[in-house]
DNA sequence: TGGTGGTCTTATGTATACAATGAGCCGGTT
DNA sequence: AACCGGCTCATTGTATACATAAGACCACCA
């Protein structure tokens, strides 16, 4: 593996795992020395990065994290709701009908009740959205997805997801996915539509309380 | 200007006006003396423009300019669909209805008839996005239309725009415009479908006359 | 004559050295 | 005492040198 691709692994998983809070100052020689690589796999990591949307140079001379806050999180669900509707009506016209199926069955028998239901819920949504990925077959919206990805794992430690929203969820993918499997478009785009405003509204309350309950 | 913004820069123009075909290889060493910089800088270059799509890795030793063909066109305008008529709904939700009555007045007043009407045509549907990416306001999203855009100055090249459709596509434009000014979000949303199917079919049209003609 | 192995070339990936620019600080002057 | 100017230092941007690996070509063997 290149340097490179280990210094963008490891930077990637600190900024979405909240290691590397927003607003810290990413010093090129200081984060070289930091992960063992030299300057310049380092500043190919960063403009990767600066491409995804997670830096960005504050100042001609400074590379930041950047922040999120709800204004951020509602522009990401409207593109998300954009890309996903049309994924989900393309799945359910060109989709596999039996991985689906088998997807929404796997939603219906999802047992999230242990210590570990949040790692369970998240293989399933993982499953499904390469499921859908390979269903759609488009390079150009899988990219557009991918950052959109990428940006919702930040969205996600930022909100606590609480253990009813994450029954409410599989259903709501049981849903998506049984409508695919039926070749029903309009239902698959519209249960994607009711999920997300789900999702938002839940992430958007979770963050209200929070910033009252800690201030 | 930094160097690697020129070399991008440069890279860009050559690849979009076509100088660079596509499936033409970039050894890092020739573009660099070529554009009269060092690997370092192009490096970069190279990485952004494969950030976009631009050019890929086809092995691990030797980059090239990606292809697009008619299957990548329709990959293309799914995404731009799902984009673009999200946009149109916002912007007619929120957008400056004055600025797209302006524009929907500039659409209509359009003389396309010189031998630079191709120009002028571009000017407006350049002033038209701007606006349309004011008026959304959502950096997620104009980033990733900046992507559609930038593939799709590669695809207005590989088809002909025949005056007929840039009147037609004037036309239909205007409409949206006024749709958005007027804050129907349906029919900002189905006049950027309708223009989206037509500008398709064209595209695809031209392609296969093309196609057939020169072989 | 065809296949295989090895070497050699040439490309990329990485490290480091050099250049240039901007920011911060200190001292001088008003 | 405050403000302006210059200087220094740190940080980024660029160039180049070095390491490494992949691919091609040639020679040798079957």
């Amino acid at each position: 593996m290149r340097a490179s691709d280990r210094a963008y692994a490891t930077l990637l998983d600190e900024i979405q795992g909240g290691a590397l809070s927003p607003g810290a100052v990413l010093g090129e020689v200081e984060q070289a020395a930091r992960l063992g690589v030299s300057r310049t796999p380092l500043r190919e990591a960063l403009g990767r990065l600066a491409a995804d949307g997670l830096v960005a140079q504050q100042s001609p001379r400074v590379t930041v994290v950047t922040a999120i806050d709800a204004d951020d999180i509602r522009e990401i669900f409207e593109v998300r709701r954009a890309l996903e509707e049309s994924a989900a009506r393309l799945a359910a016209e060109r989709g596999d009908a039996a991985a689906f199926a088998e997807l929404a069955r796997g939603f219906a028998e999802a047992d999230l009740a242990g210590p570990d239901g949040r790692d369970a819920y998240y293989a399933l949504i993982g499953r499904f959205d390469r499921q859908l990925d390979q269903a759609v077959s488009n390079d150009y919206l899988t990219a557009a997805l991918r950052t959109v990805r990428t940006h919702l794992v930040r969205v996600r430690r930022l909100a606590r997801d609480n253990p009813d929203r994450l029954a409410a969820s599989v259903a709501e993918h049981r849903l998506i996915a049984s409508a695919i499997a039926a070749r029903d478009a309009d239902l698959a785009a519209h249960a994607t539509h009711v999920h997300l405003h789900n999702a938002l509204s839940n992430i958007l309350d979770s963050l209200h309380a929070t910033t009252k309950g800690s201030s």
